[in-house]
DNA sequence: AATGTTGGTTCTGTCAATGAACTACAGTCT
DNA sequence: AGACTGTAGTTCATTGACAGAACCAACATT
């Protein structure tokens, strides 16, 4: 979305998240940080987005309790909180439709229980233990559709065809060295 | 989203579900298409949106492939597809993460399954039987957020006071009469 | 013939997004 | 000490989407 981001006189729920992160580029970096993201410069190569827009959304999400700010060793980070960590649901769901209509090469991305294994299925639960697996216990593993890293690509998108963690901080080191 | 609808470079299913869907109102009216609504002029009175916003958001939708445009008895009528619905469980997870997170009173709505009356819980089954509820077998029923129909609400807002099926046409007649 | 309903289009002012350039500050190298 | 590099932004001019009001065309009703 965009100009005003409030949706006056909608009162539903629908329309207050949509407040908080129905901006243009704000899911994606949710997403981003949900893939392991956390340094405001690796989100600009990762995500090509004006810094001036990301400065804003960051503060947006700031002050709506979904993201905190907090010191690294050397730099600043920026990591999900559990209001953050509980869009996963909206994520997942919007990827998966995306998945079914829109892709063409198949899934680039599926998810896996970290406990069993099991492929995580489209409302959210493991196929092998029945449960519902939070973001936290997802494996993301790289799918059919994933097309293999080009020289210009960030060292995320490389270190994103490597299975991964959700929320776990990634690391330039996680990057297969390029050949 | 706005200005440029596109995320150029982000081969994600969530930018491309983003490019589709994640323009400002686009959701809402979606969400609305889901409560029934389906002239223009509905879409206008509920959503207190320019209409010029609105004609280009259909048109894009119905580009898509997530609204078609039929032709009613008296008039025209936009509704979702089966990609249109299949996005149910994107709009029932963000509504979910703001009642989380962002409603005060409790849901102003909640779900129930048609079938058996049981809850539809977070992750989109019911309660009573355990199955996935697709959106054509939800009953909307309102919660106890949901604050009584206002004099100068929309017909749309006050028949939406009363339990209907997802996806079933809304009509005037549904509005309970101002006492 | 005049009026109302439906489903738009056109117009103008405002304000956000883009992309490039610039800044502030810390640490490191020479 | 001074230069260089990396990090995390801010500033600025240009572009273009949104808001809101007015206008319009087709059709039906009075």
């Amino acid at each position: 979305m965009t100009l005003p981001n409030d949706y006056a006189g909608q009162a539903c729920s629908l329309a207050r998240s949509l407040e908080i992160i129905g901006e243009r580029w704000t899911l994606l970096i949710v997403r981003d940080a949900f893939w392991g993201v956390r340094r405001f410069a690796d989100f600009i190569d990762h995500l090509q987005m004006p810094r001036a827009v990301l400065a804003s959304r960051l503060k947006t999400l700031v002050a709506a309790g979904v993201m905190t700010r907090v010191a690294g060793e050397r730099h600043l980070e920026y990591e999900l909180t559990d209001k953050g960590a509980a869009l996963w649901p909206v994520v997942a769901s919007l990827m998966s439709w995306g998945d079914d209509f829109c892709a063409l090469g198949g899934p680039r991305r599926l998810f896996q229980h970290a406990a069993d294994g099991g492929q995580v299925d489209r409302s959210g639960r493991c196929d092998t233990c029945g449960r519902p697996v939070p973001a936290a216990d997802t494996m993301l593993v790289p799918g059919p559709g994933l097309e293999p890293p080009a020289d210009d690509d960030s060292w995320v998108t490389t270190a994103l065809t490597r299975p991964h963690r959700l929320l776990e901080p990634l690391r330039a080191a996680d990057a297969p060295a390029v050949s």
